[in-house]
DNA sequence: CTATTATTCAACTATTTGGTTGAATAAAGT
DNA sequence: ACTTTATTCAACCAAATAGTTGAATAATAG
């Protein structure tokens, strides 16, 4: 009965969980292209995301033989939260990051002309 | 080079050094009396305050023989940067958010003067 | 100088973690 | 029925983690 926190912030230790959380963001996934990127077997992002699912981040869904994998939203809230009270902080500038995502969706262009 | 979000996540995985960092909002407080409350040992204590350390979450400063510990609120920080805009985020190039998270560093320190 | 206090070091142990490979299972395609 | 595809299982390994104890270091107090 470990504690959530613990299984989540666990899970987001890894770089290649963070990788495949944001790997998600974009749509669900089957098990296979999720590894298909990853220089590892597809035995060991299999077991990511058994940790990412143990942790409540991702939803797996089995599908024939696919297992489809998608984000649940509600353990990174948790870990929000958690980080929110614990220290009050203030959300970051929406409008910096908004000027991020405008600098990307630029460079994006650029590099496909 | 191990990734900062790495150590500062696997940092927060575990329940002592939550349960520490709460301690630390309230006061600075010394390796001792950090340890008082806790069924361990000083010398795990020391080596979770080493992790928090490591990890950017919390500051030790000598002073004679005893070290204080304070909070170091910028890691908690980018913690907190990268879970709030995880869930909005486009797929990007990861290396330009990490950019984006060294320059809304630079920010909080500039204001902050 | 000696004793006490604060902290860490060193060595050890048990458990967990992140990876491998090869076989097993199960569904779909031909 | 046979083959291919998707995923996991099982056994194993190396490294990291979280704890222990006892000794070492270093500063302060008497």
């Amino acid at each position: 009965m470990a504690h959530k926190l613990n299984q989540i912030f666990s899970a987001l230790a890894d770089p290649t969980r963070r990788d495949i959380l944001i790997m998600l963001l974009e749509d669900d996934m089957a098990v296979t292209d999720i590894a298909e990127p990853f220089e590892m077997s597809l035995a060991a992002i299999s077991k990511h995301l058994i940790v990412l699912s143990n942790a409540g981040l991702v939803l797996q869904e089995r599908r024939g033989r696919v297992k489809w994998c998608k984000l649940d939203p509600e353990a990174i809230h948790a870990a929000f939260v958690w980080i929110q009270t614990f220290g009050q902080l203030d959300p970051i500038n929406l409008d910096s990051f908004e000027e991020f995502l405008e600098k990307e969706k630029l460079l994006k262009n650029s590099e496909s002309i």
